[in-house]
DNA sequence: AGCAGGTGCATTTTATACACTAAATGCCGC
DNA sequence: GCGGCATTTAGTGTATAAAATGCACCTGCT
């Protein structure tokens, strides 16, 4: 059940910093060009409205997994994805799923056989926002304990 | 109710995009330093394993929101935070704070007044999330419809 | 009275467990 | 070379548990 500890090698330890702290200067740049924004106290709620409203296809359980298994895992089955994700239901896959195509992050191939098989693969849109979010798994990873008391 | 439509100036548009296609890089380059694991199956689904605890914390509703709001607005108080994030009760937001207190993403600062006001700041470990999240707020915020479907 | 920072509790929304389906394929004996 | 049975694939249906919401309420301060 419980997975062995992380173990990364010293280089690519090191790379995957490298690479964190150029995205800390990336971000610093995007906060900046927000600075623009940040005259009066109105433009700030504006921006954290912005900001929420990007986020909410985020903010349900497995939809950042399943972006995250499709990224690092590349194209799979729907039977695939629930043995990566182990503990997520068929049912609730089938949903996120359904509403990860409907917002445009994933493809629902149907390849003809027989056996006819469906497989799972990001859009542009859904592979960038993977790319965007592998620097924030590869920071957790490294300096994320576990998670304390109900999420 | 309705937020007016996004207007960035096109110097500020190219910034943010130079930033994304930058992190687009980093991104790469973390993925690749993760393909020493990619030899069989098993390996694979131990980095989706490792991706989803590292998402742990994150895949509830508002946690990512709150991280965010702290990000991009700076320091605030509880009823700060309760006007900036409209729409999420007073219970949930102080559940959530809990728990982000709690795996140490954000300081509960009291300054001791009169009047006694409570602060809510993110730790060095937040506010290295809030940045590795920006780019993908970002990225979300210039290329995002809206959101389809039940979340 | 009014604000600040919350709790308590009933209701609604989301996610889970788990049984089940339908079409196709594989293997076993005969 | 065919019937029967198990298995795989991609999901649905439905009851229950967990999480989020609405709204009333509380204490301490001015």
């Amino acid at each position: 059940m419980a997975r062995p500890p992380l173990r990364i090698s010293a280089s690519d330890q090191k790379r995957i910093e490298q690479a964190i702290s150029e995205v800390e200067e990336n971000g610093g740049m995007i906060r900046r060009s927000f600075e623009s924004y940040y005259d009066d106290d109105f433009d700030v709620s504006w921006e954290v409205d912005a900001a929420v409203d990007a986020f909410s296809i985020f903010s349900s359980k497995w939809t950042i997994e399943i972006l995250a298994t499709l990224y690092i895992a590349g194209d799979r089955r729907f039977n695939e994805m629930r043995a990566l994700l182990r503990g997520i239901s068929s049912r609730t896959l089938s949903d996120k799923l359904t509403t990860c195509v409907q917002n445009g992050l994933v493809d629902r191939v149907v390849e003809d056989g027989p056996p006819i098989r469906v497989i799972y693969r990001l859009t542009g849109h859904g592979r960038e926002a993977g790319r965007l979010l592998s620097p924030l798994v590869a920071y957790m990873k490294l300096h994320q304990g576990h998670v304390v008391g109900p999420k």
